[in-house]
DNA sequence: GTCTATACCTTGATAGAC
DNA sequence: GTCTATCAAGGTATAGAC
């Protein structure tokens, strides 16, 4: 995926309309208005929804007027696919300061089984951010929503990178990662639909207990 | 919740406008074709989600011309509502039916189990129906929307007893009973955003060697 | 009781003035 | 580069003929 390239180039300032996202050349003012309008778009797709956010709303958000939105995105799937790689981004970075900061791969698991946790109150309100949106992609193309899953992935490669290091062959590590990625989406969107965090709070308990039990 | 009530009356027939969900008292033939609106309804909310889904492509698939669609359901959240009835009654036809037919609970909590397996396809393209219909309905009213989640209480209810049955203290039953919920809606997430039954058929598995452990 | 025609609104997207 | 005005399409819902 070159999206995973491209994260590495923090300094955009300038690029060239190769982007795809990007219309034209833009200066360093045109490239903060468009951070802003991706910032708050990414706010609006996982509070309201994909389909339902309008342009309206985000121009609001962004402080920016309606029409001028066509210069920084040519449609709406494109700046979907911006907020995506934004995700993307985050998630990537959170993921490489934990491998760089804890040591032990058992405690970089507890940090993982811990995200939804750290953020349960938005969670119950409004589900998974990545959970929810992928599942509303996913009714719309069956065929084209698979890049969002690309953040799951990212979750994925660091918790069977943890259980390679504790000593599990390839496949139990597999196995075991994806078990441990079922059990917090199925706390987030219980949470969600039940508007209770304790689904959060009770599974995400059981989860540390688990992986101190490998 | 009133509804729970009114599923034991199956003879609908010539019942009066003080439902809510019908304008006036209908004829037999009126009330098959509410039930064909129902079942239409019930098909395109799970394939293409609630919002995405308008009243023209209702009225094409239950076969009735666009305006007519009024007379049976006032709004299209009136017809939400009778679709989710819908959806619980057949859910609750079912583990009553699990419940009557098996006695062993352990052998019901295997059935429950595979409820995601069972149409592990389906929920591989679509999600699972509840999960999805709730999560959706959550980032739009997030006062309103609770009523949904009265099918996962059926499950969740059932779970209970057969743990009950199995000797578990009552605080003890809930907790598992919750934790079966979140282990099958989360493999139905993961199989949905991955376009991946294996999602399903891994963890449905390490879920039926669980409930034999317990 | 059943259906046609349409009102009215919001949406994503465009054209072109400045 | 920035913004106003507007378009065409599609949505829910209604009015009223038959």
């Amino acid at each position: 995926m070159e999206t995973l390239e491209s994260l590495h180039a923090t300094e955009h300032i300038g690029r060239k309309g190769t982007n795809k996202d990007s219309v034209t050349v833009m200066g360093t003012k045109g490239e903060e208005k468009r951070q802003h309008i991706i910032d708050a778009a990414n706010a609006l797709f996982y509070h309201k929804g994909f389909a339902s956010t309008s342009f309206a709303d985000i121009a609001d958000d962004a402080g920016i007027p309606k029409g001028n939105f066509y210069f920084y995105f040519r449609t709406k799937e494109a700046l979907l696919q911006a907020v995506v790689d934004e995700r993307l981004k985050r998630m990537r970075a959170l993921m490489i300061g934990w491998h760089e900061e804890f040591k032990d791969p058992r405690q970089r698991l507890h940090r993982i089984a811990d995200i939804p946790s750290a953020d349960k109150c938005e969670i119950t309100k409004f589900g998974c951010p990545m959970g929810t949106l992928s599942a509303e992609l996913g009714k719309q193309d069956t065929a084209n929503h698979n890049f969002t899953v690309a953040i799951f992935d990212q979750v994925l490669a660091e918790a069977e990178i943890c259980l390679t290091e504790m000593g599990r062959p390839k496949a139990d590590a597999k196995r075991l990662a994806r078990h441990l990625l079922v059990r917090l989406q199925g706390a987030a969107t219980m949470a969600h639909s039940y508007n209770d965090e304790s689904w959060i709070v009770n599974e995400s308990q059981a989860v540390h207990a688990w992986i101190d039990s490998l």
